[in-house]
DNA sequence: TCACAAACAGACTAGCGAGTATGTTTTTCA
DNA sequence: TGAAAAACATACTCGCTAGTCTGTTTGTGA
């Protein structure tokens, strides 16, 4: 769950994410990454037995950065709507921070089937679903115990609910931009008005 | 705004958004699209000139089936939670009704840049952002009318309120399958419990 | 019914990009 | 300090696909 990276890999990493947001995933050539690397494709094929699975690290980076931002936040003996405005904010403010390895994975969550799939690729695809999976039962469980607790709506599927959440507080990645202008106060509102929104929507 | 389709380009359409859908845009080729059609590329590139073209005009359509839906419903003279709520289920139906056309449009929004984009294909885009703009103030303008009568909580920014509620409501791309067995009351709980999920989300 | 255009089919090209195979440099460690 | 391994660079192959070009069929209007 903790592997380390060397300093090479998560440079390329980093590269990868970048090109993979800017030109999508299919478009952005390991060449690119290569030249965004100032390097050449050797090297990231010297990490990385292929695009598949250079792809798979990223959006694996992506849900470990998530997870290990909220899960200690993530306090089950707390009352529910207040856990899950905190999980929240630190939800928000991770994905602004590492934004292009999530925007990645926003692109990569729509067309699941690539053409011809490795069957280590789809080892790799398991194990992301997996992590992915673990990651929203954070959520879930706190929706769970608000609705059992009365102070969220209770619905007939709690898991519709957990993933309309988790939708709503992706929503940056559709039009949130990185600017230079580092403006510090914009992303506190947004962080701030996405909590909660997500809380608000479950009552 | 409403140019008429021949049967045959909406025969295409239709193919290539259930391919883009299930391949990805960039993974489905046009031979793929015309395999689905029981044709070939002849037939395709008689009626568009290219790929791009091809995927502007299915998430044209896209946004053209939501709006010609929701825009009969957005009633102004009436209570602006009420209208939202009338909206919102729509919108949900009609999405879930043209599913593929609306998971290409999320494939495309996260790459925005095609790598070499010919002229005709940067006005293609030009023209589809406005449309999209124009269906997005329907929900904006609503939204804002809520905050300055008091139904909605007022916030910094009504355009962020927006976005987060439309992406709310385009949750079920996520996760929502297309099944054989026609699951009528499972739609009606998704529609009303994301409806229901995007005003409380306002207050 | 006949010219003519629209609506396709089928073969071909040209270029791009993933992956490989082999060098070259740098680091490590004994 | 020297040899082995890691960390790259460079030059190539090869398959796939967008787009084209030409041929063939099907409507259509006079």
């Amino acid at each position: 769950m903790l592997e380390k990276l060397s300093a090479s890999k998560s440079e390329i990493l980093d590269a990868a994410a970048w090109c993979f947001m800017t030109l999508g995933c299919d478009t952005a050539s390991i060449d690119d990454i290569a030249r965004h690397l100032g390097s050449t494709k050797g090297r990231i094929y010297h990490h990385f037995p292929s695009k598949g699975a250079l792809l798979s690290a990223v959006q694996l980076r992506a849900a470990r950065f998530t997870y290990q931002a909220v899960a200690p936040v993530a306090d089950a003996s707390e009352s529910p709507d207040v856990c899950l405005h905190r999980m929240s904010e630190t939800h928000v403010m991770e994905v602004l921070r590492t934004l292009p390895y999530h925007k990645v994975v926003l692109q990569s969550y729509a067309s699941v089937t690539p053409k011809s799939p490795t069957e280590m690729e789809q080892d790799l695809l398991i194990q992301l679903r997996k992590e992915q999976r673990c990651y929203a039962q954070l959520f879930l469980r706190v929706i769970e115990a608000g609705m059992a607790q009365g102070c969220f709506k209770p619905q007939d599927d709690a898991r519709v609910s957990m993933a309309s959440v988790l939708t709503l507080l992706n929503a940056p990645l559709f039009w949130y931009q990185i600017r230079p202008d580092q403006s510090e106060s914009f992303d506190r509102m947004v962080i701030d008005q996405l909590a909660d929104m997500a809380v608000a929507s479950l009552r």
